[in-house]
DNA sequence: CATCGTTATGTCCAATCAGATATAACGAGG
DNA sequence: CCTCGTTATATCTGATTGGACATAACGATG
């Protein structure tokens, strides 16, 4: 088993989610502090990161990430108290998720091409 | 709360994965004995039932769909042993899973734009 | 007031995806 | 041996998606 290979999506109204992909930019910009550079880590291009953002900001009842232009360190990007603890319970949600299946997770790999004899 | 909005997705190598949709699908040939009566429940053309059967046996060591063509009931489908155990147990993860993270879930939603006040 | 890296936004294009459509094979039963 | 509804497969097309590229605004600092 190398990966994760268990993904938890949260769908909100409209049909957009939160998911593996989003939670783990939002860390990268808490740890980087600029959505561009978080873009650039995870390898996606500065608009994919910026419209991701655009999305996970609209998604939630109050911004989740704060970004600022020009300025003494050439503007930036942080999570907001909202961002944070979003990310805190998506977090939780993945791993006392993860903990609560693992049986069951198990067993569906064992029938799963994956644990195919060489 | 309309919906189940959690949603769980089990990837498997190569980038495939069983998630609700095929889940439902692999149900729905359960009941109705037949991919394209499941397609139509569903809302979906034969092609792409089809092509998700195709995706679902090559995901497993076994396939999870048998099928025939013509005969006496002119063809239908079926859900192999391996079919009825991987449902069973994505059910099983679905339900175990939802209850596991009910407390943070709740807690996301009411961060979310699904809660806002009229 | 010029500089810098970032945010913000638009346009264009290739790739991918799903729907629509068409056709053939199937094979027990009438 | 013809019929039937289904499986199986191919082709075409419109929609969506993401990458590449371009441009402008920003604003404290030097």
């Amino acid at each position: 088993m190398t990966g994760p290979a268990l993904k938890i999506r949260l769908v909100v109204e409209g049909g957009d989610w939160l998911g593996p992909g989003k939670a783990d930019l939002l860390e990268a910009i808490a740890e980087t502090g600029s959505i561009s550079a978080a873009g650039r880590r995870m390898g996606m291009s500065y608009k994919r990161a910026w419209s991701l953002v655009e999305t996970l900001n609209a998604m939630f009842r109050s911004p989740l990430v704060s970004s600022s232009r020009g300025g003494a360190g050439h503007g930036g990007a942080a999570l907001t108290e909202s961002g944070a603890e979003v990310l805190r319970l998506y977090r939780a949600i993945q791993s006392k998720g993860a903990e609560a299946v693992a049986g069951e997770v198990a067993a569906l790999h064992r029938l799963s091409v994956m644990s195919a004899e060489k």
